[in-house]
RNA sequence: GGCGGCGUAGCCAAGUGGUAAGGCACGGGCCUGCAAAGCCCUGAUCAUCGGUUCGAAUCCGAUCGCCGCCUCCA
């Protein structure tokens, strides 16, 4: 330990790492909004918040990982108006906000699984928060930092001078200074909703009472209502995408400053990078969503993506495309199948050779967690002689407790063989002339099935055919 | 308009002052009667121009191109 270096957007800067308690780190990862599937732009996020967490336990931290669930209270526009995603989805879907938030929620923790990412310790519901949540602003309340207007309470960012301080923002200069009419009555463009009140007259499928009237919370408090529960008024890291810090983790940080009187807040704050998809960004506003399942349709396994995630820095834009992905796909492939055939290697390893190769993977994700440059150590560890396959096979399961790749379970993949009465015959009548040396009947026959789409292979337990 | 990032071999991508990691594809070789699989080998002076330096992909300036945030977004 205290060789861990992480860059942090507060500073923006690689900083030595340390934790508050001695031994002990509390993460918290920005989680969904479940009114939809998320996709796996959205799925990076959890990879690098994953990726984050093995390699602290790797360290022999104890972890504390707070995801949260966003089931009420994100407007389509962080303007502070327009219409909650959860209502818009229910009311579309005819289901009550709870089915949807179900449903997406169930769907959010299969794709995690799937890609290998361990379960966090806590996985709060903002809706199962409510009164944290109105705790919460009470204290900002008693504070003065807030104010009443028409259609809700705010949060009065002049009351908080470092409010732009996270994300280096420029108030004055940003476009959306010209947004200020859009909330009749917001002092300031960029105060946010602590608690929005509920239309007269118009009936919400999500609202509560509160001590401001019945309503419901701004989509930023929940935030911090529930990592304060979770790890405390201060705690070590703060993960999500990097879209979210100019505005969602500027208010989170405002709002929990006040509140808890903790400056800093939080530690370290860790952005990760969008996936870039050439051209179209993809999210689920514009539509041109490809989720995990799609992937899976194509005929990738899972893991294959986290391959891909750990292929590229987190804190780089990564660029994803059918091309990529195949590459990436098949570098996994590979890799599985030289794990399958390490397991049954019966020699011990030698601590001693395996040092320097340790040290060079540890070393890489000390640095900011380089997972592109720990991937090239297991390469190296696999290429060539170097290593006797007793510490190939060591390094490998060691190294896979941060990957997450699931080499040590991994099966070799099995290829998938077709039986079939005609084109098993035609495989026999050209074994019975490979056994004559007849060779030129035997390519006869190969020629002629691979023009039916088909391909002979010998196994070592003898011809086997599928279609290309 | 403000803020930030990127441009490295066909593709993905490390590397932030001392003569360019890794993966995929391509090509060559070994193996195989042939083929598949596997294994080995092989490729770039780092968008362009100028500057700083003994020395730059790496620092500074300019230009071109691409992207993100400021508005839902991971």
């Amino acid at each position: 330990m205290g060789d861990i270096r992480f860059y942090n957007t507060r500073t923006r800067s690689k900083e030595g790492f340390e934790p508050i308690r001695a031994g002990e780190v509390g993460i918290y990862t920005c989680g969904p909004t479940v009114y939809g599937p998320s996709h796996i732009g959205n799925l990076r996020s959890q990879l690098m918040a994953d990726l984050l967490k093995r390699f602290l336990l790797s360290e022999g931290f104890d972890v504390t990982h707070v995801i949260n669930i966003t089931d009420v209270g994100h407007l389509v526009s962080d303007a502070d108006d327009g219409d909650d995603k959860m209502e818009l989805a229910a009311r579309k879907a005819g289901e009550t906000a709870e089915a949807i938030a179900e449903r997406y929620t169930e769907l959010w923790r299969q794709d995690r699984a799937q890609v290998n990412c361990l379960g966090p310790e806590q996985n709060p519901r903002a809706t199962d928060h409510i009164a944290e949540q109105i705790e919460l602003g009470q204290r900002l309340e008693a504070g003065g930092f807030l104010y009443r207007i028409g259609d809700g309470l705010y949060f009065d960012i002049t009351r908080f001078p470092r409010y732009a301080e996270l994300a280096g923002l420029d108030l004055e200069g940003q476009r959306g200074a010209g947004r200020i009419d859009e909330v009749a009555g917001k002092r300031h463009p960029a105060d946010f909703a602590i608690w929005k009140f509920a239309e007269e007259g118009v009936q919400r499928l999500q609202e509560w009472d509160s001590p401001w009237g019945r309503g419901f919370p701004g989509w930023h408090l929940e935030c911090s209502a529930m990592s304060s529960r979770y790890l405390g008024e201060h705690f070590d890291i703060h993960t999500g995408g990097i879209d979210l810090a100019t505005v969602h983790h500027t208010n989170e940080v405002a709002q929990s400053e006040c509140a808890f009187g903790s400056h800093p807040w939080v530690n370290f704050w860790m952005h990760n990078e969008f996936l870039d998809f050439g051209g179209e960004k993809m999210s689920k506003s514009v539509g041109n969503v490809a989720t995990l399942s799609d992937l899976v349709d194509q005929g990738y396994d899972p893991l294959a993506f986290r391959y891909f995630f750990l292929q590229a820095h987190y804190r780089q834009q990564q660029t994803y495309n059918a091309e990529a992905m195949e590459a990436a796909a098949r570098g996994y492939r590979r890799l599985v199948s030289t794990a399958a055939r390490l397991r049954d290697v019966q020699t011990h390893g030698n601590p001693e050779a395996q040092a320097p190769y340790r040290a060079q993977f540890r070393s890489a994700l000390c640095d900011d967690l380089n997972a592109p440059r720990a991937l090239a150590v297991v390469w190296e560890v696999l290429r060539g002689d170097q290593l006797s396959e007793g510490d190939q096979r060591d390094l490998l399961w060691e190294f896979d407790r941060v990957l997450g790749l699931n080499l040590k379970e991994a099966e070799s993949p099995e290829e998938e063989w077709e039986v079939d009465p005609r084109i098993d015959g035609l495989l026999r009548d050209r074994e019975a002339a490979r056994e004559a040396r007849d060779f030129a009947t035997a390519d006869q026959i190969r020629d002629t099935l691979s023009e039916e789409g088909i391909v002979i292979v010998d196994t070592p337990a003898g011809p086997r055919w599928k279609r290309t």
